[in-house]
DNA sequence: GCTTTATCGTTTGGCCTCAAATGATTACCT
DNA sequence: AGGTAATCATTTGAGGCCAAACGATAAAGC
């Protein structure tokens, strides 16, 4: 029969124990390690308790958000800044518009270009929606205090505006002289 | 032509200025906002660094590296530990054994558990990845200092130790007298 | 004007993802 | 011992996910 779950804590020691002989950078291993674990956690949680009655995926809710903050904006820039491709932001969109949550419309100038929007039913729901998540994001950070929050949100900024910065550069340095082959998966070319 | 991409401080600025009108946590907001933007970039970099040339995605890898610190052990465990569901570790654990980097074995007192484990392969490639992927750990936390990166590790610990104790319960309470719909997707019951 | 060249959003293919159903096995109960 | 309940990994179905291919449109070059 399995045992408890194993904690963070135990995690951690684990790690330690296993990595004792190499030379590492722990503490950029410990801050990284738990971006991840809390980012999983947290979607976990706000999937299961807020967004699951409306039947929302986390994916869903964000780009609502980002049409809530935004206002009216084109599919290249909600793509963006939901942290999405544009070949999912197609799926994701078509899936709202027929919920009637968000509208499509064409660029006026641009017929290549698409406007995304909420709906009044999207507005609607984003304000009743909103509290709640928000009242869950509230519970999740609850054991740290205002200024632990603030200091919590500066240090993942610098670590996103370093990404923002200089992660492309980066990482054409470390494959410069990688031949990289292939995706597996992705589109084939035409025979 | 769209301009360039809006930085994380614009974005913080634009839901100030939305929400302006409402009282919210926005301390709250401004972290748990910030864990996912942090997780998806630290995510994104690192598969299109050090995981790429060896084609790994980074579920792959995760699972690896549970079971090159843990050594071998259940899928029950290896999924809770990734953080992902047992149904996603059998497609990705039979994907690791296909090549050759996992091998999984029956466990001795129990038909139906397995256990999963590096093959001498997989420990190899961890130890040549492990040092590549932790450089990158460091690239991206390079701004804070190792203070501050143990301090942010240890604000993400307390809201995922919070989950962990809490979470539970208060999904519970929350969705109490909800009704929930079947879930859209999922396996149907035979007719 | 006519031809590149660039840039839209969409499509495609192969994974990942979850929760519930399912079959195999084990534990419990009488 | 024999039946029931619990628990394991797997299967299933619907959707999310990315990058590259693609067709439609627009801009630039001539």
């Amino acid at each position: 029969m399995p045992g408890p779950r194993r904690s963070i804590t135990e995690t951690e020691q684990a790690i330690q124990q296993r990595l004792g002989g190499l030379t590492l950078q722990r503490e950029a291993m410990a801050a990284v390690g738990n971006i991840h674990r809390a980012a999983a956690a947290v979607r976990n949680h706000l999937e299961n308790s807020v967004l699951r009655p409306h039947e929302l995926t986390w994916t869903s809710f964000v780009v609502l958000w980002v049409l809530w903050i935004w206002g009216e904006a084109e599919t290249w820039s909600v793509a963006e800044e939901a942290g999405i491709s544009k070949g999912t932001l197609t799926g994701v969109s078509r899936t709202l518009e027929s919920r009637g949550l968000v509208a499509r419309s064409p660029h006026p100038e641009d017929r290549r270009r698409v406007l995304l929007s909420l709906t009044p039913a999207g507005e609607k729901l984003m304000e009743e929606l909103f509290p709640a998540f928000n009242a869950e994001e509230a519970f999740v950070s609850a054991p740290l205090s205002p200024e632990q929050c603030l200091q919590l949100a500066d240090s993942l900024r610098v670590i996103v505006g370093r990404l923002e910065e200089r992660g492309e550069q980066r990482r054409r340095k470390l494959l410069a002289d990688e031949d990289l082959a292939p995706r597996r998966s992705g589109r084939r070319p035409r025979p």
